[in-house]
Formats: C-alpha cells, structure tokens, sequence
DNA sequence: ACAAGGATCCTCT
DNA sequence: GAGGATCCTTGTT
C-alpha cells in the first residue's frame, strides 16, 4: 500500500528522513530511495522562492503529490511535495537502487549498468521514465510511494548544486542519504547524522523574510 | 519579445 | 577537475 498523504504533511526534513529506504514505483521500475534533499518553505535554494508559478505551483498544493520540472533544459527531476496546502515545500529524489524492473532501467539510461545507473535526480527521473506530464501527480496512483520495512542508517551533508542561495541555507545540512548505500552520488561532505537533539528537524525553522507573495 | 541562468550529466584531461 | 550540451522558466523591455 501506498504511503497515505499524511505521510508527507510535515516538514520537508522530517519526510526526507523517512523516505530514505522508501521505494518509488512507476512504469514497470520500482527504486529503493537512497538519497534526497529537503527544500523547505523560507529556503533560497527553494523554487518557491520566487512565489507561486506555473513550474512549481504543485509546491503550494497539498502534499503526496509530485513535483517534477525540466532542469537545464535537459533533465527531469522528481520532487515529493511536502507540508500544509500553501505552503510551498518538496523533497528532492537524488538516488535509488533498483529493486524491480532492472532491464528497463538499463534500457532508459541507454545501457549504462552498476551503481552510477541512479546515483542523481536526473538519473532517477530518466530510470522511472517520469517528465513533467506527471507533475502534480499523486503518489499513490500510476506513480507511488510505498514504505520501507526496517530503519535506515542515515548520513548528511549540505545540498548539491545551490550556489544561488543564501549561504546558510547553502552550509545547511538537508541533503539526507543511507550509509553505507554504493547508491549515493557525490559522497564527499556527508557525514554521519548526529543524535536527536542539536541540528534536528523538529524544532522551528524561522522562515527568513518575504516568504510566500501570493499572486 | 528578449536575455540570462539553472536542484545535471557526460566526456575528456 | 573542467567544460559543453540544451531549452525551459523567469524577469525585464
């Protein structure tokens, strides 16, 4: 059974760490997430931090639906929508394993073989066969999330490619990933996550100034 | 209508 | 480690 949409209703770093070990399912290929990031609302890495658009607007809905856009005029990357309805908050998918359809990934990412098969989010997107015709999709239809069974290990680090944002938002530790999985790009900067207290997501995340200019 | 830049991937050095 | 591919989205004229 698909993740309910209340899965998805908290903050973006609260659901990063529980998708990790989640699987994604779409198009005959079903991948094991091993690697997202957290975009929250009041974030400058965000998209939404220019308000609502066409793009993004999927962002600003309710959450369990997908956000997914074109990224350098090439690749698709595929985004969890996370958080209360107008507020605009997602988690990127950045990495899987896959679990089920294997000659079908292969066959889309045009042969290549091993881990660096999803090992970033446009791989992953381009694995699921997923474009922006599934953007604001549910994700417990066609496309859906379904539960891990055991508690991941998890690492951390800052997210990768930002360099637009605020430096704080850009040192901030949001990029979540499984320990040990051969499943994660760009392993440098992550580290273990530490203990509850200290850098947890749970606590308030003072959104900066001028948030949400609804249009 | 125009220009700038991007939550990336691949190849080559 | 560096650079090109490639085109949509956004903000400006």
């Amino acid at each position: 059974m698909a993740l309910p949409p209340e899965f998805y209703d908290r903050d973006a770093l609260e659901v990063a760490y529980a998708l990790i070990g989640c699987r994604v399912r779409h198009a005959g290929v079903t991948l094991r997430i091993t690697e997202v990031e957290a975009y929250r609302a009041g974030d400058t890495a965000n998209h939404a931090r220019v308000g609502r658009t066409a793009r993004n607007a999927p962002m600003w809905g309710p959450p369990g639906h997908a956000y997914v856009y074109l990224c350098y005029g090439m690749h698709h990357l595929l985004n969890f929508v996370t958080g209360p309805e107008g507020e605009a908050a997602a988690v990127l998918m950045r990495g899987g394993e896959p679990v089920e359809g294997l000659d079908l990934v292969r066959e889309r990412r045009r042969g290549r073989d091993g881990p660096t098969l999803c090992d970033g989010p446009g791989k992953v997107a381009a694995a699921l066969a997923l474009t922006t015709a599934q953007s604001g999709s549910r994700l417990d239809g066609p496309l859906e999330v379904l539960p891990r069974a055991e508690e991941p290990s998890l690492i951390v680090g800052p997210r990768i490619g930002i360099g637009y944002a605020l430096p704080a938002d850009q040192a901030a530790p949001w990029r979540v990933a499984l320990a040990g999985s051969p499943w994660v790009g760009h392993r440098r900067g992550l580290r273990p996550l530490p203990p509850s207290p200290g850098a947890g997501p749970a606590q308030g995340f003072a959104s900066p100034t001028g948030s949400a200019a609804i249009t």
